[in-house]
DNA sequence: GGCGGTCATTTACACTGTAAGCGCCCGACA
DNA sequence: TGTCGGGCGCTTACAGTGTAAATGACCGCC
């Protein structure tokens, strides 16, 4: 799909009918002789970027595949930073992402959870990867640029009323390298918990 | 402001300049006398939603403060379906944002956590409770209407290609009474995985 | 040889955010 | 009291959006 490539470079809020018809070296009007609207079309890619990760298989160490599948969900919506928040909206599942729930769901039953606990388990694990890609999405990633960012935003927080999120900020502000990963802090805390009901 | 009303009722996605001066009764270039930009619109509306919230205080029952802002943000948030997404769009805070953030750090660092654990506590539990809003949002929430989606979705889930979720689904379509609230599920594991590393 | 179906094109419409300029009215100051 | 500046609403305009409708070129099949 050439829409995915352009969604990509140029954000999905830039992504219409003419341009992406463009790409193609045709007229806007011709694509809806194959497909039937534009949320068609983002659905497609949308489906398409769930194909990208890789399954979890069922394994007696299914933290560690929870934690992979995880991973590599989280380097793919990073990929193509305006997928996360579809995979968000709550749209009918496509194909692919229903092979990558089925995949999800299967590795936690095959370790003992019942499918309403897997269920849950999956929602939960799914909404931390969501929620922490979208927000590091917007943030920069290497350690000086949120130093720089931090201490841009310190003069919009004034710590009379604001004082712990001023004490933050002012922490990151002088940190110097990157501090434990936030994404591994949630997802471990989840698993944990996981582990403990099943 | 009237813009809010209307995207709570109509979407935001319908929101437009010409429609919220029409509620105003007044022509849509009027509005730029009093803002800069259709973003300054969101995200004042965006604002007054999270000043909606209720806030924790510093209390020796956090966890009890957190589950309380947790479900207050929840209700505030299905009460302005919009708005969970503008949550997570990563734009910079408003005030009435700022402020919750303050106060949610300080009742979290009252007991103990440092800033930073306090930042990733404070992250995980939004990213859930964010997560679970949105998926929320778009499903049924009666029992009865659940089991007659989930009997219609069936349709469309083979069992030869996806077996867990079908097998999940079926549960979910003879479901009399609706299960354990998803919500305090995810939020119980991260509260009980943050009290063991305070 | 003609015919139906596939697919691209042109034109058109209702709608979007917002730049530019015009004019009214009211409060301040000479 | 006269005038003047600025706040505020209005109209017009433009580039861009998704897509409905009609037109026409091609190509395989009877």
């Amino acid at each position: 799909m050439a829409a995915l490539a352009y969604a990509d470079t140029h954000g999905l809020q830039a992504l219409s009918m003419r341009k992406v018809a463009g790409d193609l070296g045709v007229e806007a009007m011709s694509l809806y002789n194959h497909i039937g609207n534009k949320a068609d079309i983002i659905a497609g890619i949308t489906d398409l970027v769930a194909g990208e990760i890789t399954l979890p298989t069922p394994d007696f160490d299914w933290k560690g595949e929870m934690r992979a599948r995880s991973q590599s969900a989280h380097r793919v919506l990073v990929k193509h930073p305006w997928a996360a928040a579809q995979f968000q909206a709550g749209h009918p599942p496509g194909p692919m992402m229903m092979t990558y729930l089925d995949a999800t769901l299967g590795c936690l039953m095959a370790v003992g959870f019942t499918p309403a606990q897997a269920d849950h388990a999956r929602n939960t694990i799914d909404n931390h990867i969501y929620g922490y890609t979208l927000q590091k999405l917007t943030r920069p990633t290497r350690a000086r640029e949120i130093a720089r960012a931090a201490k841009k935003e310190l003069k919009s927080i004034p710590a009379a009323s604001y004082p712990h999120l001023h004490r933050r900020t002012e922490e990151l502000a002088n940190a110097t390298s990157a501090e434990v990963d936030d994404f591994d802090f949630g997802l471990t805390l989840i698993l944990d918990g996981l582990d403990a009901l099943r």
